[in-house]
DNA sequence: TAGATTTACATGCAAGCGCATATAATTAGC
DNA sequence: GCTAATTATATGCGCTTGCATGTAAATCTA
């Protein structure tokens, strides 16, 4: 059908458009100095357990990291091995590591999310007004939190 | 002021939602069993010289894929010796390489390329209406042409 | 036009990543 | 309750990436 067609080439710009702004953004954030103790991605991983209460699983972080489990485990050593987060044991699943943030993860990813909140004002401030910010954020939870459908 | 503020976390909640948005389809994309010859990094390379006209340089390319200078540079030699693309040397500018397809990278990147769209197509699809998905587009296209101001 | 700077790309090397797989604990089937 | 399947995380290994740097050509400077 006709009006198929056109909203496939429109899915696909409108796809493209925001797979080059993320891009756009990222690249200009990453080049930015304000990555002292963690690295970008690395930084995920500390914004993901500062939103959080409690401790989160590996695969409960995974679902905000665009990383392969193993990656993530590897990642996770790393910044244990640094102090800036902790691993226990699950008491009650025995197959769970609860990883959660030191005080000196909390201070790092502080300092970092202050600066890095900045820039992001900084840039879409810049690029839109607070009602399109608002239709952005709208447009891209939607498709997130789209229902659940096969596989 | 307390406009800013506001302003402020608003932009970061628009941030969020587009990364969370890009990284959920692009996870999913790249579950999708469609990659045979190219993998989805190496995909964006050949998706970029399909849009062009003619030969593009590796500084051109770049602007497209979030990669460094030598990993695309090292990227396009594997996509060479598959023999899906071809470096010449510019015969006006003896630094540079002029990149293009060949007739094998044209036809994996076709095929791929209609499988790819059928996908966002049905993601995007989904989740928005056809003037959600202009309005996106048009969002995202301001983040990313914005006018250009100081470092 | 000689030297200095900039631009375009390549390469050595260590660190990080993904794939396949291993290990261990939980849940499901019967 | 015993085995099979599933879930959660870890590890071996080869490939890819990024950083620093090298090389070579173009451009700028005087």
């Amino acid at each position: 059908m006709r009006t198929e067609r056109i909203d496939l080439r429109l899915a696909n710009e409108a796809w493209e458009s925001l797979m080059t702004a993320h891009a756009r953004l990222t690249a200009l954030f990453a080049a930015e100095d304000m990555w002292g103790e963690a690295g970008m991605r690395e930084y995920d991983v500390l914004y993901t357990l500062s939103k959080s209460d409690g401790p989160l699983r590996l695969c409960e972080i995974q679902d905000g990291v665009l990383l392969s489990q193993p990656a993530l485990s590897r990642m996770i050593d790393r910044l244990a091995a640094r102090g800036l987060l902790r691993r226990e044991a699950d008491p009650d699943d025995g197959r769970a590591v609860r990883i959660s943030l030191t005080e000196d993860g909390t201070r790092v990813q502080r300092e970092i999310g202050r600066a890095h909140a900045k820039s992001i004002g900084r840039e879409l401030g810049a690029a839109l007004s607070p009602a399109q910010m608002r239709e952005l954020r709208e447009l891209c939870t939607r498709i997130v939190e789209r229902p659940q459908q096969d596989a």
